[in-house]
This record gives C-alpha cells, structure tokens and sequence, in this order.
DNA sequence: TTGTAGGCGTTATCAC
DNA sequence: GTGATAACGCCTACAA
C-alpha cells in the first residue's frame, strides 16, 4: 500500500507537507504542491479511509438499517436519503440483519436512520445515550440524540376509513400488519376511531403480516364468510396485492364484491386492474427528509420531529355500494 | 470515547493486557481476564473499528455495489449475499452511486460484489491491478483478482426463444434491455442465433430499457403493428409487466393475440393473470455464490468462474398458434 | 503472566 | 512555506 510516507519520500519533502498539498491547503507553493499532486497520481495514491477516521473522528459514512432487503417501498426511499446525503459530501451504506448493528457503536458510520423494528428501542436509546445520532423512521422514541421522522399513520388510515363510509359501507374488513410494528398499531387505532364513531358500521380485525401471503390469507377467510359485499382496509399494499390475486382466481370481482384500500402507493398498484385505492406518500421525500434531519443533528443543529404527510388515492378497487344484496358468486 | 486505555488504567494494567483479555488470549489469568472484561462492560467500551481495521489491515466488511436501489431482483439476491457473509464474519453494506466506489480503493470494504454497469469496467480492473478482491455479475472479465459469476443467459434466451417456436409462433418481438447491458446483449445474441437457425422465423427487435416504461413503449409499437397473433420475449419480466398492463387496457388479451415470455421470474409473476411464462433461477443462490467466490479469493484460493443455471416457466400468457387468423380486437 | 514499545496511515500543532 | 513530532485506538513482537 503507498502511503503519504512514500508520497514524501520520492518528492524529498515532509509527510506533512505532502498532507497539506493533497488537502489543497494554501500554506504550500503551487510548484511544490503540483509536483506532490503528480507523484500521488504517479504511485496511484489513495488515502486509507479507516486511517482518515481514526484521526479525524468521523467517516463521512451515513448507515440505513432495513429489516429485510425484500419489500417495495424501500427503493424511492433509499434513492431519496443517498441523493441527500451524496449532496452534503456524505456516502450511504445500507446494512440489515443484526451482526451489522456495530457499525454505529463501532463509529464506522457518523449517524445512522433506523426503518427496521427488529432493532430494539433499547439497543437505540443505548446508542443515543453515548452520543450517536439516530433518525427514527418506524417508532416514536424521546432522547436528544434522538429524532423521528413518522409517517402520518393516523391521517392516512381515517382517510381510507372515512372513503369507505362514504361510499357506503357497512362491514370492514381491516388486516393488520406484523405483532408490534408501529405503522400497523397506529393504522389500527385510526381506524377504530373512525369507525367506531359511525352509525351501524362493524369492523373486523384479520391479523397479517405486511407481506402477500397475509393477503392471501385474509381472502381465504373473507371468501368464507361472505354473505354481501365488504369493504377491506388492507394495512399495506403488499397484503391488498395478495388479496387481489387469491380473489382472482375466484368468481369474486375487486370493486364489486370486494371493495378494496390500501395504504403505501406502491408504484405497482398502478397497474392494477381495477387500480387499487390506496393512501399515497413520497418515498422519496421521507427519505431525503430522514437524512437531512440526521445531518442536522450531527452538527449540533436542534430540530423538531417532521411528519410526512398523506393523500387519499381512489381507485376502482372500492366501488359505491349501491349492490347491497349482490348475492355470493357461484 | 473510551478506550483500552482508560480500562487498563481503571484495572491498574496495561493496554496489552486489557487486549489480550479482551480478544480472549489464554496468555492471561482467569481472574484479570474476568477483572477486565467486567471493567470494559462497566464502562460500556466498544472497540474502535477504524482503529482496529488501520492495525490489522482488514475491516470485516464486503460491498455489494448497485445501478441503483429500485429493482426486484435485488432482494432475494442480497438475502443470498448476506447470509453467507455472516456466516463469514463478514458484514455486507449495500452501495451505489459513483460516489460509494471509494469505499473499495480506501480499503473500508475488504472486498466487492458489482452489479452495477456504471461502474466501468476500466475502473474495476484498476481496482484489481491494486490487488483488491472483486466479483462481477453482470460482464466479462478476465483478472486473476477478479472472479465472474454470471446468469447463464445464453441457455435462458434459448429456452424461450425455442418455447415460442415449439408453441408455432412465427413472429417474434424480442424488447431488449438498455444500451451496454451484457445480459441484454448475451441473451438478444441467443435469440437471434435460435430464430435464424429456425425455417419461416421472423423476429423484430424493440430497443427497450429493463424497466415497465420499455414494455409499455413496446406495448404500443406491436399493437400498431398488428395484423395477427405475434408472439414477445421480453429480455426482463419488469418489461413483460409494463406490456401487460399497457396491453390490458384494450382488447387484445395476452396468450390469445400477444404471446408473451420474460425472464428473471420475479415474485410478482406468480400473481399475473393469466401467469407470465419466464426464465427462472435462483436469486439467493446467485447472491450466496457471489459471496463465498469473494470470500475465497480473498484468502487466496484459486477459483474458476461460476454460472447459475436457468430452467423455463412456462404459463399461459404463451398460448399455442392454432389461431393464426384471430382478427385485430376492434 | 504481564508490561514496554513500535507502528498501522493520517491529521494537526508546533517550531523553524 | 516546510518539517518534526505527537496523537487517534488498537495489535503484537519482544522483554521482563
């Protein structure tokens, strides 16, 4: 490895010397520094990061810790913090899984977002505790070091609730998302709210999983249990996508039978025949605005948890129910 | 920041003893051992990783290096990756961006996956010149520093191409990837080598883009085109699914007017109606070879190129030519 | 078994 | 303007 040892030794002058002409400081000649500059290119010269961070005491490293790789929302969001952080002369790592939690503590990453809640409250408020700044994007956490950037779960969810009322439903369907994650909880709550408010109106909790197969699981159940048509709030788009596929194949029609929200927008429900209602947000804006916030509070800035807000999107997948009595299919 | 120092002071030893203990050395005793490491979580130390990695010369980290963060290969593909690392002692962080390739030359990463066809290939075989450790998925490269480990796209595009032949087909679109892809280029070659070789075989190429704009694009072109039933191979399913959604607006259904196959059996395709026809391979285990390949040349072991097999989906979006004459839909 | 000391590659504070 | 020199936190001969 060539060093600026090396560098300094063929150009006959100080390491320091050569440290101060590669980091373009005015303190040294331009012949000098040109002639150090050609020598580096010369003997392909590049700095040694962890070298870099150990002095300075910063890597210039921002990490994003994801629950899986899977999963559509992540790549808008992931463009949306690198675009970012790359502009503020940050680089961006995305890690998962629980063996790659050291690299905050271990300090090769300056600050770290967190959309993962396999990663316990605990272990951040720990982190937090010893000065390492964290942007929360799936959890409502108190802590200096600390800041949140959360969707707006209860408006989205009232938003598609109170859709559904109007168009006239009486009987919802709501699947929830996996045992303790925050989005599916506050989704949940919002829509008790609202429908627990309206007159004659009966909602039904299937438990899911934010995945397709909870999708899947939850038609099986409400095919059964059919007698009218129903409205679903599917907690996520993921789950309304497996419902439409496994209804399908069946005489059930989307829109008619089956009247169906999402929440999410993800770019495929666009394509979907009927287009999938659903509450719509800016990926890409969460995540640019997740690391703006992190950057801020690294340089000391003191800032306000933000919101992201959200928009209802209707499709054909919820219809008027005017069909009250259309009879079971086949 | 506490360091081994200030746990060798608080222990009344020195910092090597404080090492040792601590990278659990049989050199020292028990009872200072267990002093020490009691010590160290008392005062919640956490080692250095830019100090440790200057020292030792490695960082335990792979990259993997992205054309960007959307795309649905990439997560079955990056489980695949992860799981092998960690069960390394590695750790795996997700890049992409011109900016992220200093992470391989700096030395933060002991080694590097690319599939990422912005990264030139110059570029990396500098990298390799400079004995850094890589495995590319999506070219050819020759360096002993470098390993391949690549779809085998040739067997792919030849299954389809002779699916839809054996099927009757006689007209064939084949939508190719974007400008400089080597899958698009290695499979658009298998293809035209299976048409040509075929008796009455006429086959039209549509410049595409690997995203669902290119099948929509492609979408209108043959439906304009259309005077009876044409069959498509979509060089990537991402495609296939914009020309589906495109084409299921009007009246022309697929597998009756437009015989449609992709190719990489993304997860969606399993919900598609009428099932798309594509090539599949196993993603994870693409991810997990381009792993331990990295790993092993890293530590010096001789290993050849690998390649992932593919097998054919079929589905009923290709259906047989017995309706050579099916009218224009209105 | 434990301590001393040198060095990994860089930055930064001093002198000169 | 340039050059010694001392850190940064850790590892590891070698010495005691």
């Amino acid at each position: 490895m060539v060093s600026i040892k090396d560098i300094a030794k063929k150009a006959g002058v100080s390491i320091s010397t050569v440290s101060y002409a590669l980091n373009g400081s005015s303190k040294v000649t331009d012949e000098t520094s040109s002639k150090i500059l050609a020598i580096a290119r010369e003997l392909n010269y590049v700095p040694n990061a962890a070298a870099r961070t150990l002095k300075k005491r910063e890597s210039r490293i921002l990490g994003v810790f994801l629950t899986d790789f899977k999963g559509d929302v992540y790549g808008e969001l992931l463009d949306g913090m690198k675009e970012v952080c790359n502009s503020q002369g940050y680089d961006l790592i995305v890690c998962s899984g629980k063996q790659s939690h050291r690299m905050l503590p271990e300090r090769m990453i300056d600050g770290a977002v967190i959309l993962d809640h396999t990663f316990s409250s605990e272990e951040l408020l720990k982190y937090a505790e010893r000065n390492h700044k964290i942007v929360v994007l799936d959890r409502e956490l108190e802590h200096p070091n600390i800041n949140q950037v959360l969707l707006d779960n209860k408006a989205g969810a009232t938003l598609a609730t109170e859709f559904l009322l109007e168009q006239g439903h009486k009987k919802i369907y709501v699947v929830s998302g996996p045992e303790g994650s925050y989005d599916s909880t506050q989704r949940m709550k919002a829509v008790k709210m609202v429908a627990d408010r309206a007159e004659d109106v009966e909602w039904i909790e299937i438990q899911g999983d934010f995945k397709k197969s909870g999708g899947e699981k939850a038609a099986e159940q409400i095919m059964q249990e059919y007698t009218e048509p129903v409205a679903v709030f599917c907690l996520n788009d993921e789950m309304a996508i497996g419902l439409c596929n496994r209804i399908a194949d069946t005489e059930f029609k989307i829109g008619e039978h089956v009247h169906l929200i999402g929440f999410d927008n993800i770019e495929l429900t666009r394509y979907m025949q009927p287009r999938l209602a659903t509450i719509d947000y800016s990926k890409r804006k969460w995540g640019a605005l997740a690391s703006e916030q992190l950057i801020k509070i690294m340089s000391g800035e003191k800032v306000d948890h933000e919101r992201i807000y959200v928009t209802l999107v209707k499709g054909d997948s919820v219809g008027t129910e005017t069909t009250r009595s259309l009879p079971r299919p086949n």
